[in-house]
DNA sequence: ATTAAATTTCTGAAGTTTTTGAATACAAAA
DNA sequence: TTTTGTATTCAAAAACTTCAGAAATTTAAT
């Protein structure tokens, strides 16, 4: 199997990438590849098509699997197995979203409310303790937005989605509605 | 100079967490650092508190300018040059993603509207370039709230902000709001 | 100009991550 | 049970990154 151009450069583009997005290159090449790729591809397949060793696709096939962004196929009376992309973009970008935010966000909310819980004794620790807690709140909105966005109906994120800059007018409208007695 | 454990516990965390957010390990311990510390500090005083060599240290503090994370400060009769961090939390975190937008997102869409705008002549090219319109059109949106996010005034930011799972409803009021003929 | 203080650049050594390919394991078919 | 086609593991090699410390440069004061 081999990539026109033009895939072939978005392909290598996912692999320099891939570590931004918390892979290594190779892993970045197969998960472009695979995304872009209509028919779920065997390990060979990808081996061959991306010029890398058959181990490096194996451990970089259960990788992928570790960030639920591709699943197998069977074709029956065939042995092999073929692997394609788990979902939609919107599904696979929300997968790495998630897995990143359990990764770094997690840890690190956990360590900042340890240190926030702590006692300040002096100037210097009560400014770090503040500029942690801004930390921590930034965080939390964070997570608490990306749990909101999972929610929300593919319908309501489109609107979302389209609203663009007619966000401070919604808000504005918002406030009115809330101001008003006897809403939420 | 010396940290309180607690601190230091922030500190060495940010600089496991650096990578991930774009830099390497000393350069987030240096970035902690100098955000939980009150007092801007010189480049030997980073060195010492991270016992880290002062070569290290100066390329750490060009690398934090370009990412425009820290600022120098002066002191009247005193050469020596003083880094703190160069805004709130807030204005950080939105430093780090609009440089990690210009470094990741930025040219993977020019890639994308490229190979968007090739013509497709068969089945595989016509499927990869859904794909890769689909990932070109949530890059955009993406691209696009951030910016809306910054435009925001404070109040309309924290009051969108605490808005978490009211956005549902939110959504439903504007679209009620915006049937009605004569709005918008 | 000279000196002294401070910063930056550079190099190779050390450390880390990635990759390969051979060995191994597994599971279906013969 | 053996063979065969496949997937996985692992140790060693290659590639890459980070770092300390020496040397070079800049800057400012005398």
């Amino acid at each position: 199997m081999s990539l026109s151009e033009k895939n072939l450069a978005f392909v290598m583009h996912c692999g320099e990438m891939g570590s931004r997005w918390g892979f290594n290159r190779t892993i970045g090449q197969m998960c472009g590849l695979l995304t872009i790729t209509k028919e779920p591809m065997t390990a060979n397949e990808i081996a061959d098509t991306l010029s890398i060793s058959r181990g490096n696709v194996s451990m970089g096939i259960k990788e992928l699997q570790s960030w639920r962004l591709i699943k197998v196929h069977h074709i029956p009376g065939d042995r092999k197995e073929y692997y394609g992309p788990a979902g939609s973009i919107w599904d696979m970008a929300n997968r790495v979203f998630e897995e990143r935010k359990k990764r770094e966000i997690d840890p690190t909310l956990s360590l900042l409310r340890d240190n926030i819980l702590e006692e300040a004794h002096n100037d210097d620790e009560r400014f770090a303790q503040q500029q942690m807690q801004e930390i921590h709140d930034l965080l939390e909105t964070v997570t608490k937005w990306s749990a909101e966005l999972q929610r929300l109906s593919p319908e309501q994120l489109q609107s979302l989605m389209k609203l663009g800059s007619g966000i401070g007018k919604v808000l504005d409208f918002k406030d009115k509605i809330l101001k008003k007695p006897g809403k939420e």
